[in-house]
DNA sequence: GGTGCAGAGTTTGTCAGCAATACTGGGCTT
DNA sequence: AAGCCCAGTATTGCTGACAAACTCTGCACC
């Protein structure tokens, strides 16, 4: 037994952490808005719901706050983010500076085995697409961030990897606040054109497609001030 | 610091807050070299050394791990980060794919005044380089990061910006590990060529410049495997 | 009717203390 | 002599508790 566990300390390790486990469902239901923004997250609340002590809690909120999904404010607690129609502007702007490079990247370095994942996942897309209702289009905001965090992977470059988890993340619940409900379906198609540009390597194409493709995410945004928050925001800034 | 309080000077967190103060001084020291690599952090330790409970010290070490700074091992303690130099080629490949980008943003934004702090910045970077030493050589890597930190704050992505803190900050302890002593110095040069990049509002040559500038930092590593922690690497891997 | 104030109640920030885990040194076996 | 086992020590992970800060409700007052 202490040959397992002497052999591969590290995967232990992320398995009985439960700060990790705590950070990783509350960043699901964020992105998922099961949780709306502005909802506050109390330690003692979220820590009786995990069984977990204020302490562990504490931690996962502060770490989410970081990657900008939570918004903490001394001595009154943590919310879940609302991003400003400029912070999604930056964000997109982000996006469309670093996925080319990363498409690029990925191109020269995917796998048989890489497609087909890709694939496997359009598929599951898909199928979420097909069905109606909150859940499913749930689903459909998650899976398509999904996509773009499965070519990060293969970009080779954890650093990078790492940001797009944040990008798309934050972007997700970008989405779910400003986006048209029926438009973000017209991604499917792109995104299949991308695995097909990748599949032949071609990295120039990947990096053309994916710009174009985070432009129309973009364009289906309504990317105003709502009546509820502006003037909130206005005093906030 | 003093970069982000004078862009963003509507945050005042960190007034009474001592886990950002801990953090700040903590960053400054490792970028600053006066902390090696492998150096560990014991809460105790830290937490006597700023008069503050171990909590509060803790929240710290866990937020610059989240930065890449340092790393946490489970039950055994922080250490200072050791980047391996594939890490530090992934870094200046970040680097390489986001600062064009950042620069080009900022040649379209710069005011008078921003061109101003610039120069003013070239000129401390002067000063540093012809003193000798290794303060003074601490004192231009850390002025060379905050050159590209300066624009990263004009190019009016927070996103981006808070990118490029991380960015610079691992680069910092990359150039201090693999750096050759004494051949850095050609990048101040080739500061002041983008400076005036971004005068004449000139985002091509911007972005042109500054990618072939990162090229030369990175051409001036020497990033081989060092003999001492080789074997370590070899197993951790 | 609206404003200001005070107290109760709640939540966060921090600290000491306890259990669990990893390192260290000595003694023992081969 | 070299390697292994085991107890002692030190450090981390976490829980509970206390103080400070904030919010809310009710009431007096203008």
């Amino acid at each position: 037994m202490s040959i397992v566990a002497s052999t591969h300390p590290e995967i232990q390790q992320s398995a009985d952490d439960r700060t990790q486990l705590i950070r990783d469902r509350l960043r699901d239901a964020i992105v998922d808005r099961r949780l709306a923004p502005g909802t506050k997250l109390s330690e003692s609340e979220v820590g009786a719901l995990f069984d977990a002590g204020r302490t562990v809690v504490r931690s996962a909120l502060r770490m989410l706050a970081f990657e900008g999904l939570l918004r903490i404010e001394r001595n009154r607690g943590a919310f879940v983010a609302n991003p400003s129609p400029d912070e999604a502007r930056q964000l997109f702007s982000a996006r469309r500076l670093i996925e080319p490079g990363i498409a690029a990247s990925a191109a020269e370095r995917v796998t048989k085995s890489d497609i087909a994942d890709l694939r496997a996942h359009l598929a599951a897309e898909g199928r979420h697409m097909s069905e109606r209702g909150a859940t499913a289009r749930r689903a459909e905001i998650k899976a398509s961030g999904e996509f773009h965090l499965l070519i990060a992977g293969m970009s080779g470059n954890g650093i990078l990897q790492r940001f797009m988890e944040e990008l798309v993340a934050r972007s997700s619940l970008v989405i779910a606040l400003y986006g048209r409900s029926g438009v973000s379906s017209c991604g499917h198609d792109e995104h299949a054109g991308i695995v097909d540009a990748l599949e032949r390597r071609d990295a120039a194409s990947a990096a053309t497609l994916i710009v174009s493709h985070i432009d129309h995410i973009e364009a289906d945004l309504e990317l105003r001030a709502r009546t509820g928050p502006a003037l909130k925001e206005a005093l906030e800034l």
